[in-house]
Formats: structure tokens, sequence, C-alpha cells
RNA sequence: GGGUCGAUUCCGGAGCGGUCAAACGGGUCAGACUGUAAAUCUGAUGGCUCAGCCUUCGGUGGUUCGAAUCCACCUCGGCCCA
């Protein structure tokens, strides 16, 4: 099976800008060079993020060599691709550490040893390219009447109360400059992205072919988009980052394992890299409903492998395992063990003389120990712990507790030195108790 | 620069002087069911010393016994005109 077969049989071509001469296809038959950009909008890669930098892990598994691009100066300006609104410029400041951190990501899921892979900040070319060059040598090759067309920017003049600023319409000329760039310095002629990407890259295919003649080719992947018709790795709480001091490796996993039926084959077949017919086998089985949970698993168990590694996605599968485990009596599992399972969940520290005379109440400890779901960075109000609570929400050591005056005192701890904490069915906190 | 419309709780969006912590929908959280699903049903969704009180409706000042609702100015945004 080539390549572009694989791609097509995994579902991850969605269009594809090509000559007659030579289609795509038949140009990847021979070694290419291929590129996809990453602009440094945060601190860290999304999963969202995942599906050009696992596309460009599937071109180089084959034999092609891949250009990882940072943003740095396509970040200065912003895409309006996929964005409803203008948003804020990024200081200068914020966008080398988003880069620095963004690039340590990329190398961890592409190989880039022996030059099998490039990774290039496109702020290196643009930065001393000056604006009345830029106006004659690249503007010149646009008519505001095709920019005008872009889906970017048409949805949002057609907004209500939205609008584009002059800055982020420019957005895929610069993109355009960067597939030139690298067309040129790198003989790269096939540029990858999301779905949204796509007027970005064919403004970058006219480009060369109006500036140079040359036949630059485009590739994008389909936009998954949540039951919810959301952008595919966006929660309530936020994205889900790769980053693991943003989101850890077990909610991490959480996101993937939470997947639903409908969806769970599309991602196996998007995302892994598991073979074809092992997916089919997951197939069958969801859609006979037998082994439920078992795609799940694997796609969880893959995802996590993949960015936080083998040893760590173990480690949260068994802490999985644990925690939603029925009926569980936290006092029979050895301590050795429950260390383990609780690694990848939450946890925070309480003072021990919080416990001593009368104990604490279960209402403090719960917002003591408990974030808000709004915004994590702080801990819940006493208004909504009480209503958990009333809810009968919460559990200590898993037993529910719907009395938020009861006291928790040194006899209520596990191993002497834990409180286990769990809301609804699927939060849990480990306090450890500390002197 | 002129005209005009708008800024409400996470989002959308009601409200047009008291009965407003603010309808309704979405989202979110929780409970039941279940497979740590989906669908469905139920409840909750500003804060607190929690059946009472406190602080909110872009900002500042004003009118009034009383303002999210009226007035003035300011800030920001949309649309139209220049």
């Amino acid at each position: 099976m080539t390549l572009f077969e694989e791609l097509r049989a995994r579902g991850l071509v969605h269009q594809v800008a090509e000559h007659e001469e030579l289609p795509l296809a038949r140009l990847l038959e021979r070694p290419q060079t291929v590129y996809a950009g990453f602009d440094p909008t945060a601190p860290s890669l999304h999963v969202g993020n995942l599906i050009p930098l696992l596309g460009l892990r599937r071109f180089q598994r084959a034999g092609h060599r891949v250009i990882a691009l940072a943003g740095g100066a396509t970040g200065m300006v912003g895409d309006p691709s996929g964005k409803s609104e203008e948003r804020n410029l990024l200081s200068a400041e914020e966008l080398a550490a988003n880069v620095a951190a963004i690039k340590g990501q990329l190398e961890r899921l592409i190989d880039f040893r022996d030059g099998r892979a490039l990774l290039v900040d496109n702020l290196d070319w643009t930065r001393e390219v000056r604006y009345l060059d830029f106006l004659r040598e690249v503007g010149k090759h646009f008519t505001v009447n095709s920019m005008l067309r872009k889906d970017s920017v048409r949805g949002r003049l057609e907004r209500e109360g939205a609008g584009i600023s002059y800055t982020e319409f420019s957005y895929m000329l610069l993109q355009a400059y960067d597939f030139l760039h690298l067309y040129r310095e790198h003989d790269c002629k096939v540029q990858v992205g999301g779905s949204d990407q796509w007027g970005n890259i064919t403004a970058g295919t006219e480009l060369i072919r109006r500036k140079l003649g040359g036949a630059a080719y485009g590739l994008t992947f389909p936009l998954l988009l949540n039951r919810e018709g959301a952008k595919f790795g966006k929660t309530a709480q936020g994205a889900v980052w790769l980053d693991p001091a943003r989101t850890s490796p077990f909610a991490f996993r959480q996101f993937w394992f939470n997947t639903p039926d409908e969806q769970v084959v599309a991602l196996l077949r998007y995302f892994t890299f598991l073979p074809l017919e092992e997916i089919e086998a997951h197939a069958a089985d969801v859609a006979a409903r037998k082994n439920p949970q078992a795609a799940q698993r694997a796609l969880a168990r893959a995802m996590t492998e993949l960015v936080h590694g083998t040893e760590e996605a173990e480690k949260v599968e068994r802490a999985a395992a644990a925690l939603f485990r029925k009926d569980v009596d936290y006092r029979e599992v050895p301590p050795e063990y429950l260390e383990d399972a609780f690694a990848g969940a939450p946890q925070v520290d309480l003072p021990g003389e919080r416990l001593d005379g009368e104990g604490i109440a279960w209402l403090d400890l719960v917002v003591f120990a408990l974030r808000d779901d709004a915004a994590p960075d702080r801990p819940v109000s006493k208004s909504k712990a009480r209503r958990l609570i009333a809810q009968n929400a919460l559990a200590l050591n898993g037993e529910r507790i719907a009395d938020p005056e009861r006291r928790v005192t040194p006899s209520d701890l596990v191993h002497d030195r834990w409180l286990v904490l769990r809301k609804g069915k699927k939060h849990t906190v480990l306090v450890r108790v500390v002197s």
C-alpha cells in the first residue's frame, strides 16, 4: 500500500492541490520534501496540532524528508483561519518563548536525526524583509478579489460583529511567502495542514506558480469536530495540551479514552499508527457491541504512548484501572500499589495539623482539595462545594459523605498518610497529609 | 470626521423604573440508568458567616424613595456615509 493509499484509507485526505501532468500520488512515488507549519500561539501544542504533526510523521515513515516550521513570524500576525474573531497580538517575548517550547515538542514526535527532518522558524527569513520589497515581490501576485474569496476572510466579513484587521488579512501572504522560500531553498514542493489551511496553502502554490512557474502541491487533512460541533480537542476546561504540566498524562489518557463509540474507530484510523487490520477488528467489535471500551482503550494507549512514552502510558493506565474499579477499599490496597495508581491523578498536600484535635470539616477539606471547573487555577468556592455535597457527589475514601460538617480526623487516613477524595464518577484527588 | 446601532451572568440572548442574582436556549457540573460510553430523565449553575445577607448587567457621574432599565460624558465594537 502506498503512502497515498494509506492516507486515503485512514480518512486523512480532505483536499488535494495537484497537477494533471503529475498528480500528488505519482509525485510521492519518489522521495519529496514536505512541510507543515505550527504557529506559536501558546506555550504548548495541543491535540489539534497532532493532525498535521502526525501527518508529517507518516510522510517521514514513508521515506520523505519533512520540514516542521515554527511560525515565529506568522505568529506575530495571527492566522484568521478558523477563528471567528480578531485576536490579540502576542508580544515578541511570549512568541519567542512559545517557539522554543513548541520546537521541543516537535523534536519528540519527529525524527530529526541525519537530516531526515528540518526544524525551521519563518522569522529567520522574514525578519529582514522590507515592507516595500514585500509589497512589490509578493503582494503584486495577489488580487484582493481572490483574497476576499478565501473562507477565512469571507467568514469574518459576513459575520455580524466581527470584521478583520488588515494585519490578519495579510496572513495568507506571509504563509505563501514561507512556501515560496522553502520551495526555493529546500526544494520543498508539498505543504500539508488542517483543512482550515486550504486557503493559505493554495496561496502558496499560486505564488510559486506565478513567480517561478513552479509546480507546488498541497494536501489538507479533514477537520475533526466533536459531537458538539466544536473543534476537536477543545473541552470545557480548554484545550488538551501535549505539555504534561498543562494537561497531566492521566487527563490526556482520559481524553482519548472518553471518545464515544461513534467516533472511536475514525480516531484510531486518523491518529494512530496501528495497522489498519487491527483497527478493522476494533470496528467490528464496536459495531457488534462486543468488548466494550476495547477500542477506546487501544486509542488511549496508543496516543499516550506517542506523546508521553510507554512507561507513562502504562502508569496512567494502571491508575485508571484502579481508580475506576467499583467498591474499592483503599485500605486494603498495599500502599505501593496505591501510590502508583495515583501517580497520574491530581494530588494536593494537606498539612497534618489540620487534622489534629477536632479535625477538619468535610466542607473545608473539599474546598482545600478541589479546583474550580471553570477556572482550574482556583479552588472551588464554598457555595459550589456545598452544592456538590448536597447533590451527594463527593466521597471520601470511596464513601459518600453528605454532611458538610462531618469532621475528618487522622482515623480517616488510608495507610496513615492519604485521603482519597472523589467527585462524581470521574474525578479523584489524592490528598497527601504531610507534617 | 458624520450618522446609526450596540456593549447583560461561561456563550447566545431576553429584560425597557420596583415583583431581577436577572426569562429562555446552549454549555458545564452532579444524580439515576450504563460500558469510566451514547441517548434519555432529574437537579444545580455570582459569592458568603446560606432559608438571610452581600456584590453584579462596558466605565464614571447624575435623576429618583428605588436603575440592568432614564440622562450626561467616556471607552470599545458593528454597520452606513465621507
